[in-house]
RNA sequence: GGCCAGGUGGCAGAGUGGUCAUGCAGCGGCCUGCAAAGCCGUCUACGCCGGUUCGAUCCCGACCCUGGCCUCCA
């Protein structure tokens, strides 16, 4: 039985959807004014991780990820490229999708954007209107009504009061109480607006994921997640706006995932300690990555650092390792797989507990190694349980071989294998020390010469990632 | 200042009231022409101070420290 920790109620809650057959998962996604970084990256493989566990362990699943392709910042970004904002959002998510590719990442089945969503969002403004929690300010702007929303505070655990006291927040003479929220923008000249019974203008942040959620999917949305930085006041307006326009639940269980960090500072465009994914990718290889985002549980934090990445590159490595030389063909046997495949969907079941499911498929690799010298049959059908486990988490899905090859760096492909026919001829010829050199010539380059049972010598490449 | 989360061995990172996380690194052994890989064994822990308990890293309380949110943010 899957347990969620839900933030709303900041417990551990047994998974109940309402309709197993058809789960509804909508994810904040990103706001497209410039390359996505890690922290993005975070985010998409955390709950890319989740559908695939959900669609494994049997559930429907219907997953809807937005785009954010109008707002302030997106509008700011065009006047300093001089780009009009629909071609710079345009080439953005153009340049985000090929991000999501190179880091393996299963598309959402929809992936609405706002500016698609506005008739939908001024009729969501309607109701509120109607129903008198939204009013108008002297400039143009909607707000939304704070302490109409009795329950306002509810996800993020805080009250009216204890907000009201901090102090940052500007006061701001259109409206009724600091803590009100815009629903409706009014444009400002050569702004991209669109008409509204309040004037030309555009959405507030907050209305578009109410609006595209309930869309596409049916309420109470099952699951409603996105980063930790959401929590509040995003997700907590999207609560009071939903709830308060249709008068019923809006989610049942609400997931956010920790931050990347980079020493001890989060991991943001705002701090300029970011790396964009691509390029990250053009230093690490995809599972690589995603190995180290999911070797942390999903909310705790995880540290962007080349020690974590060498790290993350070697443990993927041992996988591998034991992979080679079993083959692709076969599947899993059930009966042979099943204790590990139960102790990994007991991790699994545990809040999605990726490290504790990783422990299990290292103890199925040492399992492998263990056999496969007496018993290679079994040791293919373990290997191909451990293929099949880690699917979940979008790695092993290479050759075994040309993963530890790697790609490219350093010398070529021909030199080396030019380098290990030499070296097995001063073998053959009982020349060890003129192999040796070679070895060590090899080593120098960054790779690693193995000599298998018999003639066989295989060679990896060491990442020099360490540097 | 308010609210929330967390402090585990050399590093990363799970977890549990009283035998093992796991990976990398280290050490010993087996294997190997030598290595690598692998297997077996093994060392380094649970921020601090009290309390509950036969027994606490795990429960309770205080304290110290770190991070996050409170403004745009995955």
């Amino acid at each position: 039985m899957l347990q969620i920790f839900n933030t709303r109620t900041r417990r551990m809650e047994p998974f109940e959807p309402t309709d197993p057959k058809a789960v509804g998962i909508y994810v904040c996604g990103v706001t497209v004014y410039d390359d996505c970084h890690l922290g993005h990256a975070r985010m998409l493989v955390v709950f890319d991780m989740v559908v695939r566990y959900l669609r494994q362990a049997g559930y429907g699943v219907r997953y809807v990820r937005n785009l954010t392709d109008i707002d302030d910042k997106i509008i700011r970004r065009a006047i300093e490229l001089g780009e009009p904002v629909d071609r710079l959002t345009r080439r953005l998510i153009d340049r985000f999708h090929e991000d999501q590719k190179a880091l393996g990442i299963a598309p959402p089945d929809v992936e609405p954007c706002a500016t698609e969503h506005i008739e939908a969002m001024i009729r969501l403004i309607e109701r509120l209107w109607d129903r008198g929690v939204a009013y108008s300010g002297g400039n143009g702007d909607v707000y939304f009504r704070v302490d109409r929303f009795p329950t306002y505070g509810t996800l993020s655990g805080r009250r009216l009061e204890e907000l009201r006291a901090g102090s940052r927040i500007g006061i701001d003479e259109t409206k009724a109480d600091p803590l009100d929220f815009v629903l409706w923008k009014a444009a400002k000249p050569n702004e991209p607006a669109w008409p509204s019974p309040w004037g030309k203008g555009r959405p507030g942040w907050h209305i578009e994921c109410s609006a595209m959620s309930m869309t596409h999917l049916d309420l109470p949305i099952d699951i409603h997640g996105g980063g930790q930085d959401l929590e509040f006041p995003h997700h907590e307006n999207e609560v009071a706006q939903s709830e308060a326009a249709t008068g019923q639940p809006f989610v049942r269980y609400w997931i956010h995932n920790g931050f990347v960090q980079v020493g001890q500072d989060k991991m943001a465009k705002s701090q300029g300690n970011f790396m964009t994914i691509r390029e990250a990718l053009t230093r690490y290889d995809r599972e690589t990555l995603r190995f180290w985002l999911l070797a942390s549980h999903y909310r705790s934090p995880v540290t962007f650092s080349t020690e974590n990445l060498a790290q993350a590159r070697f443990s993927l490595e041992r996988l591998y390792l034991a992979l080679r030389g079993l083959g692709e063909s076969g599947s899993a046997d059930p009966a042979a797989l099943a204790p590990w495949q139960s102790r990994f969907a007991i991790a699994m079941d545990d809040d999605f507990n990726t490290p504790d499911a990783l422990a299990v498929l290292f103890d199925l690799v040492r399992e492998i190694n263990r056999v496969r010298t007496g018993d290679l049959e079994r040791a293919r059908h373990l290997g191909q349980g451990l293929r099949e486990l880690a699917r979940v988490f979008g790695f092993l899905e290479s050759d075994p071989e040309a993963f530890l090859k790697g790609v490219g760096g350093g010398v070529a492909d021909d030199w080396i294998e030019e380098r290990m026919r030499e070296r097995q001829q001063a073998r053959e010829a009982g020349q060890y020390a003129e192999a040796d050199r070679i070895r060590q010539q090899l080593l120098d380059a960054g790779i690693l010469v193995e000599d298998g049972p018999g003639k066989q010598a295989r060679w990896r490449r060491r990442p020099s990632i360490l540097s």
